[in-house]
DNA sequence: AGCCAGACTTTAATGATAAAATACTGGCTG
DNA sequence: CAGCCAGTATTTTATCATTAAAGTCTGGCT
C-alpha cells in the first residue's frame, strides 16, 4: 500500500453518519456533492459507495443511490493509525527535546524517531526542514540530521530577539489611534490581570493563558507574517519550557502580573518610553526565568 | 538504485588521482586512511577498490594494495547528474519565482518542479518545508504545495522586518566599544564608498557588492542566529531583486551610496540618533526601489 | 600494544507503486 | 439544448521496499 487508506476511512464513517440521518428508499446526493461534504474527492466518495454497495446498506446503480437499510455500529470501519499530524508532532517533537534534555550536537535518527513519533520518516523529514530555520537542528553534510539543541545559547538568542520584535510592536502600539481595537482590549486585558491579582494565591496557574493573550495582543498590532511566524515558535518554546519549570511558580508569576500591568498602563497613557522601558523590564525577567529553568535542568 | 553511487564515482575518480601520484608496485595506504583522505566512509573505499583490483590497476590481496600500472584517461567513470544541492537549488528556485512572476496562490506540482530543478522530489520537499517557514509556500490542506508568492504584502512585510532589525543593530552598534572590530572596518568601508562615488559614472554596477558587505558589517554586531538567518533570507531577495530591476541603476546606486555614507558617519559619530534617522531613511528608500522594481514587473 | 581489515548492522535516499485528486468527455434529465 | 452528473483517463502525492553508504565491532597481523 502506497498511501494510507485513512482519507477513505473517514469518509466511509462519514457516509454512515449521513446515511443514518436518512430513511430506507431515500435517495442520496450526487457523488461530487457527497465529495464536497466530506471535504474529499469524487474518487473516495465513489470507492466508499462501492462498499456500501457491496454490504448492502446503499444501491448503487449509475445515478441512483437509494439507501437500503440503516448503518449499524458493526458498518464502521476502524481508523487504525491515529492520524499525527504535524501539528501534534511539533508538540511531541519539543517535549522530547525539552523534557528529556537532550544534549546539543546529538545526531538524529531519522527511522527510529519517525517510529518513536508515530510518523513516517517522510514527515518527519518534512518537518525538520522547517526548525532547520530556525537552527534547532541542522542537515549534517554527508546525510542525516543533527540536532543542534536548546542551549543556553540558544534561548539567549531567542529571548533578545523577541525583545526586538515586542519593543518595536510596543513603538507602533502607542502610536496607534484613539479608535483602534487594540485599546479595548487592553482594557479588558487589564482588567483581568488584576483580577487575577486579586485571586493569585489560588488561581496562579490562569497566569499562562493571561500571558499568551497579552503577548499576542501586543505583537498582534504588528501586521507582518514574519513577526507572526517567530512568535508562535517563541510562544511554543516559552510556553513548553515554562510547563516543565513549576520552581517557584506563584512568586513568579504575581511578579510578572506586576510587570504586565505596569507595561499595559505605560502604554494605556501612551507614553512610549515608559511603556520600552517596562516592556524591556518584563522580557529581561522572562528572560532569566528561562535561562535559570535551563540551568535547573541541563547544568549547561 | 535506491541511492545515486556519485558519491562511489567521486571517490574512484579520487583514487585514481592518487594512483597517479605514485609508481607501479608502490603501496597504497590503509582503507582508513583512503577513507579520511576521500572524505567518505570505508565501505566505499573498499567498493571502489575492488573495481581497482578488477581492472587490474592495483593488486588487492587482504591488506596489501600494490599499484600494477598507472591509471590513464580512460580508466575515469563519468560523474553523470550534475549534483544539484540546496545552495543550487535556492538560487534556481528564487530565479524562477522572481524572473517569471509567478503569480501568488499558484498550486506547486512537486513532480514537474523537481524535474524543472533537476533534482529528486524528495529534496524539493525538504526545500519547500523551509521556506514554508518564511510563508513563501505554504501546505495545502489535501496535499500538495501553495505558492503563496513574492507579492507586493510580501515585499513590504519583508523590508518593515528587516528594517527592525537593522535599526536594532544600529543601535547595539554605536554601544559598542571604541576597540571592537566593527570601527576599522567601517572606515574602510567609509574609504570605498567615496572610492566609488568618485568613480560612479562608470562602475556603479560595482555599489551592489558593497551594499551587501556594508548590511551584513551592521547586521553582524548582533550575533543572533535568528537575525543571521533571516538576514539571510532578506539578502538573496534583495539582491535577486535588484539584479533584474535595472532601471535608473546609476542614479539609484549613487543616491544609496550617499546615504549609506551619511549613516556611516553618524555612527561614527556615536550618535544614535542621527544614525537611527539616517538608517530610516536609506531602508525607506530599499523599500520604495523594491516595490517600484515588483510593481514594474507584476503590475500588481 | 596498536593498528588494520573482515564481517556485520544500521541508516538514509531512491525508484516503484498504490491511493487520492483532478481533468475531460459523453450522456441523461428537465 | 443547457446544465448537471457519472464514467473514464490522467496526474500527482505519500508510502514502501530496496539498496548504497555509513558506522561498529571483533579478531588478527605487525
Amino acid at each position: 500500500m502506497a498511501r494510507t487508506d485513512a482519507r477513505f476511512r473517514e469518509a466511509f464513517n462519514g457516509l454512515l453518519d449521513l446515511c443514518s440521518g436518512l430513511a430506507p428508499g431515500d435517495s442520496l446526493p450526487s457523488e461530487a456533492m457527497l465529495a464536497e461534504r466530506m471535504n474529499v474527492s469524487r474518487t473516495i466518495v465513489r470507492s466508499a459507495l462501492g462498499d456500501l454497495d457491496e454490504r448492502g446498506i446503499v444501491r448503487w446503480e449509475g445515478r441512483s443511490k437509494t439507501l437500503v437499510r440503516l448503518p449499524d455500529r458493526a458498518d464502521r470501519i476502524e481508523l487504525r493509525g491515529e492520524g499525527v499530524n504535524l501539528q501534534e508532532l511539533e508538540t511531541r517533537f519539543l517535549d522530547w527535546i525539552l523534557r528529556f534534555d537532550v544534549p546539543a550536537d546529538t545526531p538524529l535518527n531519522i527511522t527510529q524517531l519517525a517510529r518513536q513519533f508515530g510518523v513516517t520518516p517522510y514527515t518527519l523529514q518534512e518537518f525538520l526542514s522547517g526548525w532547520s530555520r530556525f537552527g534547532l537542528v541542522q542537515r549534517r553534510p554527508r546525510g542525516g540530521w543533527l540536532l543542534l539543541g536548546f542551549t543556553l545559547d540558544y534561548a539567549v538568542e531567542l529571548s533578545d530577539f523577541r525583545a526586538v520584535l515586542e519593543i518595536d510592536a510596543v513603538r507602533h502600539l502607542v502610536a496607534l489611534p484613539q479608535d483602534h481595537p487594540v485599546w479595548p482590549t487592553l482594557d479588558t486585558l487589564r482588567a483581568s490581570h488584576r483580577a487575577l491579582l486579586e485571586r493569585v494565591e489560588t488561581h496562579f496557574h490562569d497566569f499562562s493563558k493571561l500571558d499568551e493573550q497579552f503577548h499576542s495582543t501586543v505583537t498582534g498590532v504588528v501586521r507582518n507574517r514574519f513577526v507572526v511566524e517567530f512568535q508562535k515558535v517563541v510562544s511554543l518554546i516559552f510556553h513548553y519550557h515554562f510547563q516543565w519549570d513549576k520552581t517557584d511558580e506563584r512568586q513568579r508569576n504575581e511578579a510578572a502580573i506586576r510587570e504586565h500591568l505596569e507595561w499595559i498602563e505605560a502604554m494605556q497613557r501612551r507614553d512610549e518610553a515608559a511603556a520600552v522601558a517596562a516592556a524591556r523590564t518584563h522580557l529581561a525577567t522572562s528572560k532569566l526565568t528561562l535561562l535559570s529553568s535551563l540551568r535547573g535542568h541541563n547544568l549547561a
